[in-house]
Parts: structure tokens; sequence; C-alpha cells
DNA sequence: AAATCCCCCAACCGCAGACAT
DNA sequence: CATGTCTGCGGTTGGGGGATT
């Protein structure tokens, strides 16, 4: 193993360093640039993720594996949602907490696009708010679950909780809606399409509450938790039990009305597992991850990823997408949902359903090139760095022929099929302890990768994209038998280029996700140099394609 | 203008669970 | 079954920057 040693601590990042064999390995800590960002995303792009050690092993990326799942979850993944909290997440935010209390995780699967490290941040800061103005933290119509349901082992922990929601019980004011720190609780967007309604009809709530939403925790939500968690419950009040305290029952802001409709955004339903079921054990060799031993692409590939969430997330999907085919959601009786797929074509979410903030910058176009020129450098005075790997890789994907990219939504179809039948598995099979291994499905476009680059789609995240013989890949960047000196001389390269980027590109404040004009031109600069325009004849050629080229940087 | 306070948020750390060997 | 590894989660920290004094 080589010792990258690009964590030099002047850029505010400081190095571990981690025993690897015969050697040590300089893992940086601290910000991460833009050109580290790129390596991460392009890694995930072409294995998938989970294999988060093994990508610091393959990859000149000198962080470690929990540093790099933290990247991508945080900021790199597709489909997240950057800025304040609308009033209605932030509702549901205050409700999911008086339900789960710090389960930020499971807040955050309810929220698409949020990270559980935003909600946490947000209840932190509100917390810290509401203490000092003496104000309770829920609402007086949000009864926690702790409150309606002590538990003996938790008596403790629920103590503390309590004095924390109540920090001066006696001095907070009515939440009348104008005083109340908490969003009025005003109807929410109420499109049918897009949004579960509650209606919070005293015994009911409960019912409704708990399996309307497929990740609400005391809902078995994964295959093995289905045979380890109790069943859901018959259609029967909590309330009428005292020892039933598993499925509370929360009057959701308004206690002056009996029937309350509460909406809120559709939850990503059972499609979207837990992480913890499907990202786990990609890889468990030390062998660089090659396509045989990757996991099938869905949900967690790059490619299904993305059309995965954006798919099924219907709120942003169906705002940016009205024309979008629609697929079913079922609510079954046994309060688990699936959905109905309509394998045509036409229903396949199509670049029409990209994320809203790619619709200014990106515009479908079938036959040519859009915003090609300076891809990254154009973008990146919109959007945070979290988001310029996805509009390389949109990038990418519109310079590929109508083959490449039906061969593309074929391979995602599969995905998304796979994972339904998978589902259906896991449903069907009950009781089956731990969920079956995901299949790998015999054909996917994308195990031609190591045979044709042609149709390496998202391996090309940084350099030229039309050039069948120049696409710079990530399989590039890992070190190949045969190749030691020239891998050592790139990897060099990079942690140079790291190394220099840490002294002079990177903004100071180490606030990673807010990469100056300056710092992003560098980074790009840098990875310029690992991939010479003169060996790339499409990099120069900054004519009618509007390829990218290096030179559009200046 | 300088100092201080406070908010925000990215990232790290430790722990626990799941899984492989 | 024991052990090691990997991953995810929740708690915490520390720096940047705006607001206030």
């Amino acid at each position: 193993m080589i010792l990258y040693g690009v964590g030099t601590g002047n850029d505010g990042g400081s190095t571990n360093h981690i025993s690897d064999g015969g050697g040590r390995v300089a893992l940086k800590k601290g910000p991460w640039t833009a050109a580290e960002d790129e390596i991460l995303a392009a890694y995930v792009r072409e294995n998938g993720e989970g294999n988060w050690n093994a990508l610091q092993k393959h990859t000149c990326l000198a962080r470690c594996g929990k540093s790099c799942r933290l990247r991508w979850a945080n900021h790199l993944r597709p489909n997240l949602k950057k800025g304040s909290f609308t009033g209605d997440e932030e509702r549901l935010i205050i409700q999911l907490h008086a339900q789960l209390g710090n389960k930020w995780a499971r807040m955050a699967a309810q929220l698409p696009g949020r990270t559980d490290n935003e909600i946490k941040n947000y209840w932190n800061t509100r917390l810290k708010r509401l203490q000092r103005q003496g104000l309770p933290l829920y609402p007086p119509d949000v009864i926690p679950n702790h409150q309606l349901h002590p538990h003996p082992q938790h008596q403790h922990q629920q103590q503390n909780q309590h004095q924390q929601m109540y920090f001066h019980p006696h001095s907070s004011q009515p939440n009348t809606p104008s005083s109340s720190p908490l969003p009025s609780p005003t109807q929410l967007n109420a499109n049918p399409s897009s949004s579960f309604t509650f209606h919070t009809t005293n015994a009911s709530t409960a019912n409704l509450l708990h399996p309307l939403s497929p990740h609400t925790p005391t809902t078995p939500q994964t295959p093995s938790q289905l045979s380890s968690r109790p069943p859901p419950q018959p259609l029967s009040s909590p309330l009428s039990s005292p020892l039933n305290n598993q499925y509370p029952t929360l009057p959701l802001f308004n206690n002056n009305n009996n029937n309350t409709n509460f909406t809120f955004p559709r939850p990503p339903p059972l499609l979207q597992p837990p992480s913890s079921l499907l990202a786990r054990r990609y890889n468990n060799s030390n062998t660089p991850l090659n396509y045989t031993n990757r996991v099938s692409t869905a949900p967690f590939s790059p490619v299904s990823r993305d059309s995965y969430t954006s798919f099924l997330t219907l709120p942003y999907s169906s705002s940016a997408a009205p024309n979008t085919q629609p697929i079913t959601y079922h609510n079954t009786n046994n309060n688990y949902s699936s959905f109905s797929l309509n394998p045509s074509s036409s229903s396949y979410p199509t670049t029409t359903s990209f994320p809203s903030f790619l619709h200014s910058h990106y515009t479908p176009n079938s036959s040519s090139t859009s915003f090609h020129t300076n891809p990254v450098y154009s973008m990146k005075q919109d959007l945070p760095s979290n988001q310029i790997s996805q509009i390389c890789a949109f990038n990418n994907v519109n310079n590929f022929t109508d083959n490449e990219k039906g061969l593309h939504r074929r391979s995602i179809s599969c995905s998304l099929l796979e994972d339904v039948m998978e589902e259906a598995e896991a449903l069907d099979g009950g009781g089956g302890g731990r969920p079956p291994k995901r299949r790998q499905l015999t054909y996917s476009p994308l195990n031609n990768h190591h045979n044709n680059n042609d149709n390496d789609f998202f391996s090309v995240t940084f350099g030229q994209y039309d050039s069948s013989e120049n696409i710079c890949s990530l399989q590039d960047l890992k070190p190949k038998e045969g190749e030691t000196l020239e891998m050592n001389t790139m990897q060099e390269d990079i942690a140079k280029l790291l190394d220099w980027g840490s002294d002079s590109g990177e903004i100071s404040n180490g606030q990673s996700s807010a990469v100056t004009d300056e710092n992003l031109v560098l980074d790009v600069h840098q990875f310029a140099s690992l991939f010479p325009a003169d060996s790339t004849p499409a990099a120069n050629d900054n004519n009618d394609n509007n390829n990218f080229s290096w030179d559009d940087l200046d």
C-alpha cells in the first residue's frame, strides 16, 4: 500500500495513521476538499455504497471509511435537500421527536433529502433556544411518546428528557400560533399525489399514525424486523390498554378539532429501507472491487440510487416532473406499502424527474448536449459542492447515445424491479429471519464496464466524456498490476494536489461544502494535471460538441 | 473598529449491532 | 461460539461568521 501523505495539518485538517500491513497510511481529517468529494463520488458511482474502508484502500483518497460514509451520506449522495427546513419539515420533526426521541436516523427516514445530522443539528439548536427562552419543546398538543408510555427501563432517560422538554414550565407562554416557537399548524400542501393526510380522530389516531408510516420505528421495516418485531397492532386504540404502549396517540397540534387533518409529504416507502439493511457487506474482501463481486445495483448503486430516489420521492419528483408517469402506491392490509411499477419505458423516470435544482441548469435534450462548457464551474456558483458530482453525472448521461441511455434505463428498471421482487419475497416469506441476499442480476450493462468503456456511464465523473479511449474512469485511479510505476506517479500527483489543495485551494474555514470558485477551479485543475489534455484529444475539442475541456476553466 | 457572544453546521468520536471468519 | 471487521447511530466538538456590545 502506498502511503499518501495528503494531510498537512495546515488546512485545518489533521491526519491519523492507521496500520496497513507493512506501512502506515496517513489519513486526513478535517474538512473535505472538492477534489476529495469528486474521488469519493466517483467511487460510489462506480461501486455503490458500502465498502467504505475498501474505498480508502483502493483509491487515492486518504480518508477513513467512516469519514467517507459520512461525507457521502450528508453531502454527496443524490437528492439531498439543502437549506433551511420548511415549516412542514419543522412540524414533522417536532412530531417525530415527540414520538421517537433522539432517533435522528429514523426521523431522517421520514424527511426525504434530509440527513440525520441536519435534523440533529436543527433540534439541538432549537433545544438550546427554547431552553434559553424558557419555552416548552413541544406544543401543548404534542404529547411525547415517553410521557404517554413511561417504561421502567428508560425512566432515567425519560426524566432527563422531561427536564429538557419543560425547562421552565411555569414561565412558558401559551402556545398560540403567534407566540409559539413552532410553526403554526396550518394545513400543509395536500397534494393527494404526494402527501399523506392524517385524520386524527381520537381512538383511531394511533392506527392511522402508525401504519401510514412504513418507517415508523415500531413498524417492522425490514424482513428481519418482520420476524423479530411484533406484528402491527390490530385496529384498536392503544389507549384501550395500559399495556399497549406501542402506538401512542398524538393529537397533532390541534385537539380543538376532533377530526384534524394532518398532512405531510409521504416518506419513501419500504422500497427505500434503512440503509443498515441493504448497505451491508458489499465486499468483505480486501481485493479491489470488481464487477463480479459487486453487489447488485439497486438501490444503492449509483445508477439505481439516483433514479430510485428521484423517482420514488414523490413530493419532489412529482412537482418537478408533472408528466412523470405515476407509480401506484398501495397501503396494503398488513400495513406495509408496495408499489406498482409500470415496466414500460415510458414510466421510467427520465431526466424530467430530476431534482428541481437541476432544472434551472439542465435542460433534457435527447439529441445534443447542454451546459457542457465548464459544467462544474458554471454550476458551482449556485450549488454547494455536494451537488457538483450529480451535475457531472447528469452531464455525462446527456452525452451518451440513445442506445446507451436505453441500456442505462433498462439497468435501472432491472434494479427497481429487483427490489420490488425482493421486497415481495421478504414480505411474503415473513418470519424468515435475515433478509435474503440481494440478487445479482445476470444482465446489467454496467457489467460491461470492464469490457467496454463506452458503457461506462458513471465512471466518467471528471475528465472527458465522450472519448471511449480516454474516459477517466475511477478504475484508472486504482492500482493495477503492471501499472505500478504509472500508478505511483498518478497517486503521487494526487497526493500532491491534495496536499497542495490543502495549502492553497481549500477555504480556510474548513466548511467543506462551501467551496469557493477558486477552490473549485484549482481542484479541477488538479485533476486536469492527472489527465493531461494532450493525451485526450476530446479534451481539447472545445468546439461543436461543447465537450468539457480543461482549458475552459481558465 | 474591536471584542465578545451566539448560531450554525461539518466532522469527529465512541459505542453497539450486524455480519464474516 | 469467539473474535474481528464493518457499518450506522447518537453525542459532541470546534471553527466560521453574523450579530451584538
